[in-house]
DNA sequence: TCTGGGGTCCTAGGACCC
DNA sequence: TCTGGGGTCCTAGGACCC
């Protein structure tokens, strides 16, 4: 059996954690640049406002129902989760944090008997250490538990905040109560295709048959879902030890750039950043991307976002901030028009490897042990004391093309200058 | 005026090989 | 007049997730 641990309206959670005063009231998390809400409390569910909506569209319920705002405070969110995740490795044996906040849990080796006892103990042990609240669902599969764990967050009274999914017969009642485009892996096109065939609940698409599916449903990925759907697993639980195969940084600015200096920095402030990812999980890049979003006026006054990308193959893979970013920013100059208006850039690196097995190509120096120390100091500096507290200087240092954040709270978890004070 | 960021996996089609 | 069969690898794009 497997069991999903989710996170009730966590970005949302982690605000009120440090703000008793906003338990039962309506609290919203917007997105980079303060451009959509990206969490919501039931509280502010109640009141229709939309998940991924503009905020500036929710603007007049907002103000008008006293809802409180937040700008995303990553900070403090990734330290949170950290706790929620570090907790359940405690209670279980074998986890695979599936996102920021939610992790799947591998239940084999728990009395099916028990099961229902374990997953309250799991809920009330993580809510207890961190502060989070959760949900839990446990069924047969990946799918079957998440169908389960969405039915406990919709009647956190009704079902006690848990869910589990064991008997064909429980299975039937939950499938039956989710609506096709509530499925995991059912997306917008798969339900309005679905919805099309007369498939309307997660029951009507478990009683297709398996060729209708594959050919109906993206081939072998239907298939997948029809037969976690039916229980019988077929997504397993993800090696803890994988390492992304993609790093990317990228962001809208906070207004919009037009020197090549300013794209320059920003660029580089995001290579510093992919880099720091890329140490983080011990690995190295050997391709890196760089592309920019500019604004170009139309004849009918509208602006239509297009973008330019360019890639480059390095010599060899490597993890030094200052190597990639010389490369990165050759191709920044390539790619920089004079009179475009840009509005976002971004860098994304791929064909990663483990640190330990990089190819090294016979005409270059592999890296020194100097520059090895000197990544290994700026990030003990920088993820210890304060971010971007030693960086390199074409990163810039007034960046005013940096993201708005207007709303967003203090570091409660993460900056000694920001410490919750007890008066 | 104003709509985020970071991932994964799969497929189709083209280039190329013997 | 006429042109096979079977592979691999790469890339772009789609779909989906939170």
């Amino acid at each position: 059996m497997k069991a999903i641990v989710d996170c009730n309206s966590f970005y949302a959670a982690c605000e009120r954690l440090f703000k008793p005063a906003l338990h039962g009231k309506p609290v919203v998390v917007l997105s980079n640049n303060d451009g959509c809400i990206v969490s919501r409390t039931d509280e502010a569910k109640a009141l229709g406002i939309r998940m991924a909506g503009p905020f500036y569209q929710n603007r007049k319920e907002i103000e008008e129902n006293n809802v409180a705002v937040f700008s995303s405070n990553y900070h403090l969110y990734g330290d949170i989760s950290n706790r929620v995740m570090d907790t359940l490795r405690i209670l279980s044996p074998s986890v695979e944090i599936y996102s920021v906040d939610e992790c799947f849990l591998d239940l084999n080796g728990i009395e099916p008997s028990k099961l229902y006892e374990y997953s309250l103990f799991l809920k009330h042990t993580t809510e207890l250490w961190t502060g989070i609240p959760v949900s839990v669902g446990i069924a047969p599969t990946k799918v079957l538990s998440k169908v389960a764990n969405r039915l406990a967050k919709k009647d956190k009274i009704g079902t006690r905040g848990v869910m589990v999914l064991q008997t064909p017969e429980q299975q039937m009642e939950a499938l039956m109560r989710t609506e096709i485009e509530d499925v995991w892996g059912v997306g917008p096109a798969g339900s309005r295709k679905l919805r099309m065939f007369n498939i309307n609940t997660a029951w009507d698409l478990r009683n297709m048959n398996e060729d209708w599916v594959r050919n109906n449903l993206g081939g072998i990925v239907g298939v997948r879902l029809l037969k976690e759907l039916k229980g019988m697993p077929c997504i397993d639980m993800k090696d803890p030890l994988t390492q992304k195969k993609n790093i990317a940084t990228t962001r809208m600015f906070g207004k919009p750039v037009y020197e090549l200096r300013e794209l320059k920095e920003a660029v580089a402030t995001y290579v510093t950043r992919a880099t720091e990812k890329l140490r983080r999980q011990k690995s190295a890049a050997r391709a890196i991307s760089v592309f920019i979003v500019f604004n170009n006026r139309k004849i009918n006054q509208e602006y239509e976002p297009t973008s330019r990308s360019l890639s480059f193959l390095m010599p060899e893979a490597t993890y030094v901030t200052h190597h990639i970013i010389a490369y990165a920013m050759a191709l920044v100059e390539r790619l920089y028009r004079e009179g475009d208006k840009y509005i976002k850039a971004g860098v994304i690196l791929s064909e990663i490897v483990p640190c330990g097995s990089v190819q090294f190509n016979l005409f270059t120096e592999p890296e020194s042990a100097e520059v090895q120390k000197l990544m290994h100091i700026m990030d003990n500096i920088n993820f210890g004391i304060r971010d971007d507290m030693v960086k390199f200087a074409v990163a810039g240092t007034t960046r005013n093309w940096k993201m708005r954040q207007e709303m967003r709270s203090q570091r409660f978890t993460t900056r000694w200058d920001e410490l919750c004070e007890v008066k």
